[in-house]
RNA sequence: GCCGCGAUGGGGUAGCUUGGUCAUCCUGUGGGACUGUGGAUCCCUAGACUCGCGUUCAAAUCGCGAUCGCGGCCCCA
């Protein structure tokens, strides 16, 4: 026997059925937002992800030579491909540019629970230019993706890269020596920013300032005490996000995603019934294309950890609905199978969803098997009924049964 | 990369401590009872000890390793 590769899955029926059913919400909700779907490579140039994120991530990603020696990868995440394309192919096109998309993604990571080497993710981006509804509009449409699933535990932390920036460079630390701080104090690893910070010759107030303005969270008055150009901003894509009517959106000025790249809103989601690996979505605005050769725009987006979401909405208890098929069509002996057959396109032209007996089993195990797959109605085709043209409709839940002319039975399934 | 736990038909399991009949039961699959009516019942059939090495007269059972899974650490673009 031949196992999957580690980390990851097979998907069964009932499996594919709940998440495709998530996945089209995600689209429409996304579509209903004035965002389009765009697709790109699942593989890449290891460059793109190297340029990004740095050459450690080598290591975590699923890279290798092709046969052309070329350095290839599967790609680890969609933000950096996306904005590949735009910068190759998209410049021109009327901005504010409003993208979303969904994909697998790889990571050569140890799997662990929600945490797979083949995942999916649906996220989205916006190019632009820097405004407070730009950014309320992104993490408006990751709101509402999140609402419409119909979770319920988790909150949208929303933070500004620049309050602690600011503080940081109030007390003389930035650029490369501000980085591994932020990052520490991202992960609130306290007792490795503080000997940074006082290295960087930081006070000893300072510091505690800092560390106490990390553990801010709550509603928007938070930020009272908070001025300055991101408390600013941040109250002001507070006050669109409250027009559009969103719960589960919250300030948290811990959150600093420490990357080089993002510039200014950062947020992320947790689903807190998840376990370690609990973040559902993460996103902010960033500087990218100019990495990529690119004019320097800006740009706002998130990510969606699709499997874990789903996850999430599990451990709550929510199931997805069932694909089921309106109708099975059974011949009753082999004198009536062609005049099935003929009566399944029929109904399947007509945009109901058939299906019929393919084994030739006997009428018993027919109506078994259509019981099994949860058909709504059987459809009995037999020599008696085709004497006037008629076929027996059976109601699989009712057990009612009653006779319709073919020529009037798409209309009586639809009615 | 690190730590812990685990792996028996498709799914769920008994057996493992204390090695010794044809590996248990439920469910699901296929067929039949049932050549014109499902959800029930009965019968038949097929289907598993993750893999390798070792210990032993004898291994599902004990040991080692690998693989995969689960939980966590690191990481999380």
């Amino acid at each position: 026997m031949i196992q999957r590769p580690r980390g990851t899955r097979d998907f069964t029926p009932e499996e594919m059925g709940a998440r495709r059913y998530y996945e089209s919400m995600m689209r429409s909700v996304a579509v209903s937002h004035g965002f389009r779907e765009v697709q790109t490579p699942i593989f890449e140039h290891t460059e793109l992800f190297t340029t990004k994120s740095g050459p450690g991530i080598v290591e975590e990603m699923y890279a290798f030579k092709d046969k052309g020696d070329r350095e290839i990868c599967l790609r680890p995440e969609l933000t950096a491909s996306v904005i590949r394309f735009f910068v190759n192919d998209l410049t021109n096109y009327p901005r504010p540019l409003k993208m979303f998309y969904f994909g697998q993604c790889f990571r050569y990571e140890r799997p662990q629970a929600g945490r797979y080497r083949e995942f999916f993710q649906f996220g989205a981006e916006i190019i632009g230019s820097a405004t407070p509804e730009m950014d309320a509009e992104m993490i408006g449409l990751a709101a509402a993706i999140l609402e419409r699933t119909g979770l319920k535990d988790y909150k949208i932390r929303v933070g500004h890269i620049g309050v602690l920036k600011g503080m940081l460079a109030q007390a003389g630390v930035s650029g490369d020596t501000a980085l591994p701080i932020l990052q520490k104090l991202d992960k609130k690893m306290y007792e490795e920013a503080e000997p940074l910070m006082k290295a960087a010759g930081m006070s000893a107030d300072s510091i505690e300032k800092i560390i106490a303005t990390t553990k801010v969270t709550g509603p928007l008055s938070v930020l009272d005490t908070y001025g300055g150009e991101a408390g600013e901003y941040l109250k002001e894509v507070f006050a669109i996000l409250a027009q559009f009517g969103f719960r589960n959106v919250e300030v948290d000025l811990g959150v600093v995603r420490g990357l080089a790249y993002y510039t200014g809103i950062v947020f992320e989601v947790d689903a807190p019934k998840l376990g370690a690996e609990k973040q559902i979505c993460g996103g902010g605005s960033y500087s990218l294309s100019e990495l990529f050769g690119g004019e320097k725009v800006f740009s706002t987006g998130f990510a969606i950890g699709f499997d874990r979401t789903l996850l999430a909405i599990e451990k709550e208890g929510q199931t997805a609905p069932k694909l089921l098929v309106d109708a099975y069509v059974i011949p009753v002996n082999d004198k009536t199978r062609m005049k099935a057959y003929e009566v399944a396109a029929l109904l399947r032209r007509n945009g109901i969803s058939c299906d019929l007996d393919i084994m030739r089993r006997n009428m018993g195990k027919n109506f078994k098997y259509a019981d099994a797959i949860g058909a709504r109605r059987t459809i009995i085709v037999g020599e008696k009924e085709l004497e006037s043209g008629c076929v027996n409709v059976r109601d699989m839940s009712s057990g009612e049964q009653k006779m319709v002319p073919i020529e009037s039975l798409v209309q009586h399934l639809k009615g």
